[in-house]
DNA sequence: AGTCAATCTGTTTTT
DNA sequence: CAGATTGACT
């Protein structure tokens, strides 16, 4: 049998380990390097096997070595295991670090990758039993939503009252649970579009086969129909899977486990790596229930806990771990460790006037921890929501602070990167509509609403690609002459460029198409300050296409890999999300913003109830656990929502720390005129204000005050007037501001300009896109 | 076709 | 409050 993604020669095994774990009697060295339980997970090669790896305790060590021991003991050839991820990063590392293990023969893992990665790869094999051609193309996002908005249209269905969007979302949902059209339960669409969901749904999919286009739910859901349509295809896999491993366990949606389970059915040999605890994509779809289960669904499966923690502190350990205790329905894990540092830091919890004060307070123990010579790379703050972000970067921007802020608009969803996708796309696949409709007027060649109306109405009542209908219509003259000139040009150079498909190199190929389809030129034209920017970007997307065979394979890799890595080497604090800290260590660990309402966060509480508190906990514990020597938490007093001043509470996880493990640092602040209660949980929260005026801050007075804060005018409030002279001093440069009228300065948004006013700290700007309002701290000497 | 004002909407995010 | 999006207008 010939196999194409056999990268491995039939024959004699992979020799050099081999010999030595086999050879000798004594164990493999790899062996010794783990504690008993780590081994035992190792070693548990046959049938089900659960292991719950808590925080730090070696997760990914027994996940690459107990792939490197299946291959080292001949049980299997590396094109044998299935090894799931579920993001490009975590198979990225999975593959350097066997490669650790095992040498060379780690390329012939061609079946390690997400859960996306390989169901595209078993797809487009077996497209043609599902309905696709095996060039399909996948849709991202933005897509996704456009398709659905057209779908809705088609239906007659207003898209203002039912958002495409939230369409998206309910069949995204759907896709998780592993349902295609016609397995929705009937009422199950919670009357969007009066019931008509899954009317929408099914001719969404129909619309996508049109296409020869898949979504990223398609991926999985199309597996399975494969799969259950097709047992000899199933068998197939059966048969090549002798081992399955699963990392992150506990982040599987229904789909993801219909899929396990169903090659699991096989060799029954899957071994599945979560921690329970830390399953917090509930809102996107995973199952937590799906590792509470998987003793049932697996009958006879061996679970092995790893509670040994190589990472952080009595103290961190101690306080996240009694924190987690307070969720229900856990599999249950005591995480310790043998560290015995007596000068260990415990948990600290500090307070603030405000989410400035917050930032000032965590900027001044960096600082502090820098000149001890931490390093900043050890540091990070992880925020529950990005809206917090802000508050941080512009007071490290003022400290002269270095940070990065990891997650934000990742580099493929940015415009140019997506119109520049399209024109390749369409080069790779004429049918490809929405990519068309993406660029058919970008650069502007006067095709308007009306022609693509009319092309798209001709596309479908001929049942043909709008490039086809395109042509055919060139020829005719129901187009007004200058479209249909700029059209037929486009259709020409789309031929043409189709021609030079694998003549001239690829990259070439790319660039061509974007000089002569007028793109680069546009943004050449372009005078606004994220021209330049733009402009590089695209050339960074052709350098990085010069790593790929083709086209083909390139257009892949962006459709699926849609994270850049952002190897950035200079030392700097990690600003980050919770949810993307996952996975991650720091030697310092700040965790601002822990009040009621934001963290945990009222949405969840209100759409998710009990499920959703223990979500946010679960949260709460990964934040902690992320740290080696030292977690700091706060919260503020007051933060701003929605542009409104609301005083807020402490959330109740501080309450669910443990005394033992934990440090209130009483208020430094010289401003506050509140304090934080001692230690001691007896009636109300010990966090509460023992401050008489406390309910006066949400009074219309206060909040007036407030405002006048914001608008910059002296305000009498106690508290306040304290703050507008620590912003004073903070944000402007002085009273009548470092900047003289006439200057010409440059701001990251607007580019650059000419001050025309000053007004303390505020500037008002001449930019090339006319007159602004900014502060002066965002612009720098032009 | 392009600009400006009214209106809405405010978590978490990978693939 | 501020950004994005949309709709009306020119």
């Amino acid at each position: 049998m010939t196999d194409p993604f056999d990268h491995e020669a039939p024959g004699p095994r992979p020799g050099g380990i081999a010999a030595r774990a086999l050879g000798a009697r004594s164990q493999p060295d790899y062996l010794v390097r783990l504690n008993s339980e780590q081994r035992l997970a190792v070693e548990t090669t046959e049938g089900p096997v659960l292991v719950l790896a808590g925080a730090g305790t070696g997760k990914t060590r027994v996940l690459t070595t107990r792939i490197g021991h299946l291959l080292a003991t001949g049980k299997a050839r590396p094109s044998q295991i299935l090894a799931v991820t579920f993001t490009n990063k975590a198979a990225r590392e999975m593959r350097h670090r066997i490669g650790d293990l095992i040498g060379p023969a780690v390329e012939g893992m061609a079946w390690l990758g997400t859960f996306h990665s390989i169901g595209v790869r078993i797809l487009r094999r077996h497209a043609e039993m599902v309905g696709l051609k095996p060039n399909f193309t996948i849709l991202d996002a933005d897509d996704q939503v456009r398709l659905m908005k057209q779908v809705i249209q088609a239906e007659g269905i207003d898209e203002k009252r039912w958002p495409a969007k939230q369409l998206a979302g309910l069949i995204d949902s759907w896709k998780n649970r592993g349902l295609s059209p016609k397995d929705v339960p009937p009422g199950d669409g919670g009357g969007f579009a009066s019931g008509k969901a899954l009317k929408l749904y099914a001719a969404y999919q129909d619309r996508m086969k049109v296409l020869n286009a898949c979504d990223f739910g398609d991926l999985l859901l199309e597996n399975l129909r494969l799969f259950r349509e097709h047992p000899d295809v199933l068998a197939e896999y059966h048969q090549r899977f002798q081992y399955m491993l699963v990392d992150e366990y506990q982040d599987t949606n229904v789909a993801q486990y219909l899929w396990l389970r169903l090659l699991a059915q096989g060799r029954r040999n899957i071994c599945c790596v979560g921690d329970d605890d830390q399953s917090i994509y509930g809102w996107r779809g995973a199952e937590v229930d799906n590792i509470l289960r998987f003793e049932k669904d697996f009958p006879g499966a061996v679970v092995i806990r790893l509670e040994r923690n190589y990472r952080s502190t009595s103290h961190i350990l101690g306080a996240a771990s009694h924190l987690i205790t307070h969720n229900e329905g856990r599999l249950g894990k005591t995480l310790f460790t043998d560290a015995t540092d007596p000068d260990a830091a415990k948990v600290q919890v500090a307070s603030s006037w405000d989410s400035e004060e917050e930032a000032r307070a965590v900027g001044e123990e960096i600082e502090t921890l820098q000149r001890r010579g931490h390093a900043l790379n050890e540091m990070a703050i992880l925020v529950r929501a990005s809206f917090q972000m802000r508050s941080f970067e512009e007071r490290f921007i003022q400290l002269g602070l270095s940070y990065r802020v990891i997650g934000g608009p990742r580099f493929y969803e940015r415009q140019e990167i997506r119109d520049a996708l399209a024109y390749l796309r369409i080069v790779m696949q004429p049918g490809d509509d929405l990519a068309f409709e993406r660029i058919v007027n970008t650069p502007r060649r006067g095709i308007g609403e009306t022609t693509v109306r009319l092309l798209h109405d001709h596309a479908r009542a001929r049942q043909i690609p709008i490039l086809q209908a395109a042509e055919e219509l060139t020829l005719t003259s129901e187009i007004g002459a200058k479209a249909r000139t700029s059209l037929r040009d486009l259709v020409a150079a789309f031929a043409r460029w189709r021609g030079k498909l694998g003549v001239i190199k690829h990259t070439e190929l790319a660039e061509i198409i974007l000089d002569e389809s007028g793109y680069t030129e546009m943004w050449q034209q372009d005078r606004s300050a994220d021209a330049p920017g733009r402009l590089d970007n695209l050339k960074e997307l052709i350098r990085s296409m010069e790593e790929f065979e083709s086209l083909e394979g390139f257009l892949e890799h962006i459709a699926l890999v849609m994270d850049r890595d952002s190897a950035d080497s200079n030392d700097a604090v990690s600003i980050m999300t919770l949810h993307s800290a996952k996975g991650l260590e720091f030697e310092t660990v700040f965790l601002p913003g822990w009040e009621e309402g934001l963290f945990p966060s009222q949405r969840t509480l209100d759409e998710s109830g009990r499920a959703g508190l223990e979500e946010e906990r679960r949260l709460a514990y990964v934040g902690i656990t992320r740290a080696k020597q030292r977690a700091l938490i706060w919260f503020a007093s007051n933060r701003r929502i929605h542009g409104l001043w609301q005083s807020s509470v402490p959330s109740r996880f501080l309450d669910e720390l443990p005394d033992k493990h934990v440090d209130v640092v009483e208020q430094t602040s010289s401003y506050g005129g509140y304090n934080v209660g001692g230690v001691g949980n007896y009636g109300a929260s010990r966090f509460d204000r023992a401050d008489p005026f406390a309910n006066t801050y949400s009074t219309p007075g206060w909040q007036r005050a407030q405002k006048n804060r914001a608008a910059g005018t002296q305000s009498t409030s106690r508290g306040a007037s304290r703050l507008i002279e620590g912003e004073l001093i903070a944000k402007s440069t002085g009273p009548s501001s470092a900047y003289a009228c006439g200057e010409r300065v440059f701001h990251q948004k607007f580019g650059y300009g000419t001050i025309l006013e000053i007004e303390g700290n505020k500037l008002t700007v001449d930019f090339a896109t006319g007159p602004k309002k900014v502060v002066d701290s965002f612009v720098s000497r032009g």
